[in-house]
DNA sequence: TTATATTTGGACAATTATTGTCAAGACTTA
DNA sequence: TAAGTCTTGACAATAATTGTCCAAATATAA
C-alpha cells in the first residue's frame, strides 16, 4: 500500500508517467490548462465527470479514482480539525444510522 | 453508546429536553426561527458559531457539539455514496499523509 | 544566449450555492 | 375561537464556484 496522495497528485502522476503535457490532457478533458494545473496542485476541485474520461485516457481504475476524488472532499473539510479521527468515526456511525433509517422507512 | 444522531436532531433534543420553544432559542441564537426549524430538521446547515452559544445555553459539551457539527458535513458528502466506508478509510490516510507533510516542511 | 514549449498566477465575468429574512399556512392546546 | 408553536415557500443579498483569458514564470532544447 502506497502512502495516500491527493486526487491532484494522483492525476499528475498518471499524466507524467504517460509523458503527456498538461496542455494536451486539458484539451482531452475539455478544460482550460490553467484549471487543470490548479487541480493537480490541489488549488481547485476537480469536476466529477473528469473521472470517466481519466480512466479511459490512462486505463486507470474508475472506482479507485472515484474514491480518491470523494475522499479529497472529506479531507478538505477536516484538514484544519484537531479531532479528525473522532470526527470520521462519528461520521461513519451517522451514515450507518441514516442508511438504516432509509431502508426501514414506512 | 447511543445511536448517532445528526446535529439537528441533537439540537432539537437539547431544546425539547429543556422545554424551550424554538422561537426562544432562535432569539437567543440571534437567528430567524424558520432557519432554526430547518436546521433541526437537517434542511439547512448550522452556523459554526452556534456551537459556543449552544454549549452555554444548554450546558452541553462544546467538543461533542463540534464533532457532531463537522461530522454532519462529512456525512453530507457521503450519503449518496456506495463505498462510504472505503472513502472514509482513504480520507483518514490522506489526512495523516498531509499532516505529516506539514510538519516535515522545509 | 535565444527560441520554443510548458506550466503557473492573477484577474475577471457568469453561474451556482448559501444565507438571512419575511409572511403566510398548519398544527396543537386551551 | 384564540394563542402559541412550528413549518413552508418565496425572495433578495451575499458568497462561493466555475470557466476563461492572457501574461508571467519556468523549463527544455538548440
Amino acid at each position: 500500500m502506497v502512502t495516500q496522495q491527493t486526487f491532484g497528485e494522483t492525476l499528475r502522476k498518471l499524466r507524467e508517467d504517460d509523458g503527456m503535457p498538461l496542455r494536451k490532457l486539458a484539451a482531452l478533458l475539455d478544460i482550460d490548462q490553467s484549471t487543470l494545473s490548479k487541480i493537480e496542485r490541489n488549488e481547485r476541485k476537480a469536476n466529477p465527470d473528469m473521472i470517466d474520461k481519466l480512466s479511459k485516457i490512462f486505463k486507470a481504475d474508475k472506482k479507485e479514482l472515484h474514491i480518491s476524488f470523494v475522499s479529497d472532499k472529506v479531507v478538505y473539510e477536516l484538514l484544519d480539525e484537531e479531532s479528525s479521527v473522532d470526527i470520521l468515526k462519528v461520521a461513519e456511525e451517522k451514515i450507518e444510522y441514516l442508511k438504516s433509517k432509509r431502508t426501514t422507512r414506512k
